[in-house]
DNA sequence: GTGAAAGCGCTAACAA
DNA sequence: TTGTTAGCGCTTTCAC
């Protein structure tokens, strides 16, 4: 197994000097047709291409980009929606030969805030994209003064004026979810949301509220659960324990919907007979169960995928305009039904 | 924002050479006391850490591992998988300062290669994992002529002499799992696998063959599936549809699983009155579900931390013993039960 | 249009 | 025990 071929290797078999078969590979100008041509059969036979390590070195340019990700201790929340936004970043940072480097953290706050201090100290990246935004979050203030470009997948705490993606029309989904419910009876609806940090946890509930407010209603329960199986259940044992108890749910993501529902399947509960069950984000597992479960639809591929080309863009690699992101949409399924008593 | 400190301004600062920083730094011998601690000071005071590419460049590792996982259409199976691999993984290579690079291929061929060329030509990683070891698989080929260090989570295809880890009494789950079901009085049991290309899938029909002959049994049907929910469908209806069909059936994997137990209640099948169901990994998603899903564990977690353990040691950064992986083991929950007419 | 040469920040001989 | 120095493979002025 032979040494890996450098420039020079290249430069030597093309017969011209290292700086052109730089300027070759690089798109530099200054180089003729017949030279170009040299080159690039040369590299080719060698299979050369440039060491990562050098032209980082160099150009101090890493073509990586970073994430960095909170494990909680079950798992069971996040990760799947993790998935999807990392096919989204590599659909777009993968044909630029950018590379991503993924960093699963714990739960201990300090772990996170370590892991991007390394990831800037090391100089390993040339961006990071972060998510799960956070009220009084503190991580941008912490790249910007680390100097590490950044974007943010979700809203901003505040009008902090970071770098974000988000798609249009942020409410329709939950709006439209809301007017389903409705028009399909329920009066009685309650809320489960996620962890009261998290920034679309409060925007969340928010539009919930407002687009129940449309049609002269309140909510009937709002509860805070924490993105865990084991809450889901204990949330839904609360709301169906009570005596004038919701007729639907929406749950602020899909693991809890689908957790929740066979809590309330498990009770002797009929879904959707006796209750309606709205999940978010429209993962995999939702087309899985039975009944099949409604939810609202987020475009988490074209996320990874709109963050990904504003890091890009910030690194001056594309320009133009961001991808969009398409707005949320409530998918139909079998977990929403006429309201009980309601033909 | 000031430049990032080098090297020569933790030496200045610390009235020492640069040659002793590095000493220091990398834990080579020959500087006394008072020296490193100087130099430690320094290095903090400057919050200095050494440059990832110039280390690189240098020394020709990179403290980067590589990771190329083939995304499927519908990312169905094969997703809440490969995050309990990258946990396992980053577990051990964070406290090393390794990080985990990641690219996520397309369907076609020649996209997973062309990754791991990249990667090797490009010296990006010290080393790669690979997983879903398939039947005539050429990547440990591929990369050994690439001269890269590679593991392979699972069972290799033939007696390829490649590094690689699994569990040990590799067939106890699925054994337990067919005991389980014919103490139950269930004697036709049926086989729902993965696609025939991977190794994983010809082993465990295998096993699930074997652990029925013991009871002087024989699958009442075998069927290949391709792990996705429509193809998990399929195979449930055509099961069921059978006159003679089976009272149970094992899937190779638990997103099948919980589709093809979903697929069954919906066609008026009762799980497990009628039809007991087994899983194959234990996901999260295996609890959420009503009823929660009968599976058949793989310490996923320690997969990833073995293989690490591996690549590591082959690098000389840790030494002896691998982890050792947890045996797989059935864990009984609602979606077994007793063969139907049988009390 | 092309090449020579100076580093990017670090490690590892080798000297002192 | 400590310092000097020669590169690692590349990009980029600046001459030619």
């Amino acid at each position: 197994m032979s040494r890996k071929p450098t420039i020079a290797d290249v430069a030597a078999l093309a017969g011209v000097s290292v700086a052109a078969v730089s300027k070759v590979v690089n798109g530099k100008g200054g180089i003729s047709a017949p030279t170009r041509e040299r080159v690039l059969t040369a590299a080719s036979k060698l299979r050369w291409t440039p060491s990562a390590a050098a032209v980082a070195l160099r150009s101090a340019k890493t073509r990586a980009i970073g994430m960095v990700a909170k494990r909680s201790p079950d798992l069971l929340s996040a990760d799947p929606h993790f998935t999807l936004l990392i096919s989204g970043l590599e659909s777009e940072l993968s044909p630029l030969g950018y590379g991503l480097l993924l960093h699963i953290v714990g739960e201990e706050p300090s772990a996170e805030e370590a892991a991007y201090r390394r990831l800037a100290d090391e100089r390993r990246v040339d961006g990071v994209v972060l998510t799960e935004s956070r009220i009084g979050d503190t991580r941008f203030e912490l790249l910007r003064t680390l100097g590490v470009n950044a974007v943010l997948i979700g809203t901003p705490w505040r009008a902090d004026p970071v770098p974000s993606v988000q798609a249009t029309c942020l409410d329709h989904g939950i709006r439209a979810a809301v007017d389903h419910l409705v028009d399909h009876g329920h009066r009685r609806v309650a809320y489960v949301s996620g962890p009261e940090d998290r920034v679309h946890t409060v925007y969340r509930r928010r539009v919930f509220e407002d687009a129940l407010a449309a049609h002269d209603l309140a909510p009937s329960h709002s509860v805070v659960s924490d993105f865990t199986a084991a809450g889901a259940v204990e949330a839904i044992g609360g709301l169906l324990a009570d005596r004038r108890r919701p007729t639907a749910v929406l749950f602020a993501n899909d693991s809890m919907a689908v957790a929740g529902m066979s809590a309330a399947r498990r009770l002797g509960v009929d879904v959707p007979g006796e209750l309606s069950v709205i999940g978010h984000d429209d993962l995999p597992l939702g087309e899985l169960v039975y009944p099949q479960l409604t939810t609202v639809r987020q475009d988490l591929v074209g996320l990874g995928r709109a963050a990904a080309r504003v890091l890009l863009a910030s690194l001056g690699e594309v320009e133009g305009a961001a991808v969009d992101v398409r707005p949320p949409e409530m998918v139909v399924r079998e977990s929403t039904g006429p309201a009980p008593g309601r033909t």
